[in-house]
DNA sequence: TATATTTATGGAAGCGCTTCCATCTGTTCA
DNA sequence: TGAACAGATGGAAGCGCTTCCATAAATATA
């Protein structure tokens, strides 16, 4: 049916063997015979079995990507990334895109079959104990993105030192009485986001106030959504009377900046002269809403992820590395800071 | 080294085609043997090999998505809808993100190689001529989505249908004066919305004008971008006096439009009040700058697109099909139209 | 010239499955 | 009682490669 090998090598009048190694640009070849056996490829119009070929030489050039679709905008850069540095390597990417953990988890163990993909990388959620000893065991590379484990190459967003910058930065436009809007602190970023927003306050000898700090846990993703972050904003809003009322607002996230704007506006309340906000992520839609906002470099964080698993592949050993980004300021219209036309993206 | 079905059948005191039978779930098997097979497939935690597999059944139980990453939210719905059907049916995802024509060639081609996919979809671009012949040579299932070729199964949106509606709806609100902001007319959907638009205000008595098509072609993507937007908006805008000025414009899609409301908001014309609008596409931030606008399904084109590449699998032969969903209007503010506020999403 | 060394090549073995065919056992029915 | 058949099973062949080993040819070395 197809052509194989076999094909190739009776009518180049060779063997297999040398055909393999033309095909996979084996040095001892002569020049004659690679010339001849390229023009029969051509000729035929050969195609290499993926399968056979994997089989054989026992290693599939695939990845997996274990990661949730909730992550929306997160998603396509941070997989612009991966994808752009798969296809400089040659890699299949397999995109297993979850709604749950339990979605995820049968990936995992997909993931794991022998002979299915060389390599891991597991985006934006916890790592589930169970299976630490499964990838250690198969020597699977697996790489976190967004997400930690100290077994594991690891590569993450510096939340604390971060909210740090972004709290710092209303400190610096002259407000004092700063609130912050987060969401559950079951997660990890949301009590990073947290202690930074406390120590930049500190810092300025300002107490840390936990009235200040209005969380809503009602719909998805543990409160990082827009509902949340509408509600938090009107229970901020509707006590704040008075002389040490706030002047300014730390947002755990973008989502819930969005639905905060919302609120705000519903109420009457002008972004930035009434309030200033600053927020977290810079997704997309950040820019056209003109949050001043941390922004992930998810682009790099997407390459440097298949960086890691490659190095991951050549070197099994090795102690497991941990890369952390420090999101940089981007300054827009919520905050109220003047700033040069130019610099408005 | 690792765990194969030698293995499991001199543990399990059987043949290697009753472990095959057994992992399979093939009828003939005796209860007591599959139990007993079973049994040590469990604890020696065997795991079949996936390459071996495909080699021996010539089937990958994967298939190719070759998709532009500038679709942007386009792309996030319809793989969330491809994903979960691909898990439905078992099928792992490989995914092709590209930037432009030769990227996609290259992943064309690729997923040609024998034994790579069971079958390949390939959305929002024209699908180059020359693989017309290579994939029914291989007879290698090919879905199209938003995209259209006679030889194959394809899906696409009713544009010239949505452009109708669209402009229908502004005529119901009473505007006469309609304008259109268009992309290049090289591209078939700018052809299809235009003549949707025509046909529209044909039917109502009201003469096509050329000069109320505006068109830009700057920056990306045939000027379906931002910047070529707010550039149409600004010439239109330039020259809207006089009695007959435009009231109303129909734009050929929504970040066209969110460039529109810029340029709009630049020279001080209020959107709905001056000029009413309504888009195409609602990507994800047409919710929140309020564009009315035309929806496509873009998750059930997802889930379409794979059913189709799954009954081609199963009969190869037979008539490409081909299936058009027809956009539907979604009213929000940026076309003035009263509406309740449930209807706000 | 004889020997060692390098370069090029052929093809068997092996990767881990699926599947087919042959065989064996037991059951059914006249 | 024996023929006919269905149900289970073992294992060889085959999927299309890579790789290793043996060998042949060409070249260098003494």
């Amino acid at each position: 049916m197809s052509v194989t090998i076999y094909d190739l090598a009776r009518e180049a009048g060779v063997g297999i063997g040398t055909v393999s190694r033309c095909l996979n640009n084996h040095p001892s070849v002569s020049v004659e015979t690679r010339a001849k056996v390229l023009e029969v490829v051509k000729r035929l119009s050969y195609q290499p079995h993926a399968s056979a070929q994997r089989l054989a030489s026992k290693k599939t050039n695939t990845i997996s990507a274990i990661i949730p679709f909730f992550t929306n905008y997160f998603f396509i850069q941070v997989l612009q990334g991966v994808q752009d540095k798969a296809a400089e390597f040659g890699f299949d990417l397999i995109l297993y895109g979850v709604n749950n953990t339990s979605q995820a988890e049968y990936y995992l163990r997909r993931s794991l079959h022998r002979g299915h993909v060389d390599g891991v990388m597991f985006f934006s959620m916890k790592l589930p104990e169970s299976y630490v000893a499964k990838f250690q065991q198969i020597r699977l590379p697996l790489v976190l993105v967004d997400a930690y484990h100290p077994e594991f190459d690891s590569i993450s967003v510096k939340n604390l030192e971060g909210a740090t910058m972004a709290t710092r930065h209303l400190l610096k436009l002259g407000h004092t009485n700063i609130a912050m809007i987060n969401a559950s602190l079951a997660t990890e970023p949301a009590r990073d986001r947290m202690e930074g927003y406390r120590i930049a306050l500190e810092e300025a000898g300002i107490p840390f106030r936990n009235d200040r700090v209005f969380i809503s846990e009602i719909g998805k993703q543990d409160g990082f959504n827009r509902e949340a972050g509408r509600a938090s904003m009107e229970e901020l809003l509707g006590k704040n009377t008075g002389r040490d009322r706030v002047t300014a607002v730390f947002i755990a996230s973008d989502v819930q900046a969005m639905g905060a704007l919302e609120g705000a506006a519903e109420l009457g309340v002008r972004v930035p002269d009434d309030l200033a906000i600053v927020s977290f992520d810079d997704i997309e839609l950040a820019q056209h809403a003109q949050l001043t906002t941390m922004r992930q470099p998810m682009y790099e964080m997407g390459v440097l992820a298949l960086e890691k698993l490659f190095a991951r592949m050549k070197n099994p050993d090795g102690a497991p590395s941990l890369t952390t980004f420090l999101p940089s300021l981007i300054i827009r219209r919520s905050c109220g800071a003047r700033i040069p036309t130019e610099q408005l993206v």
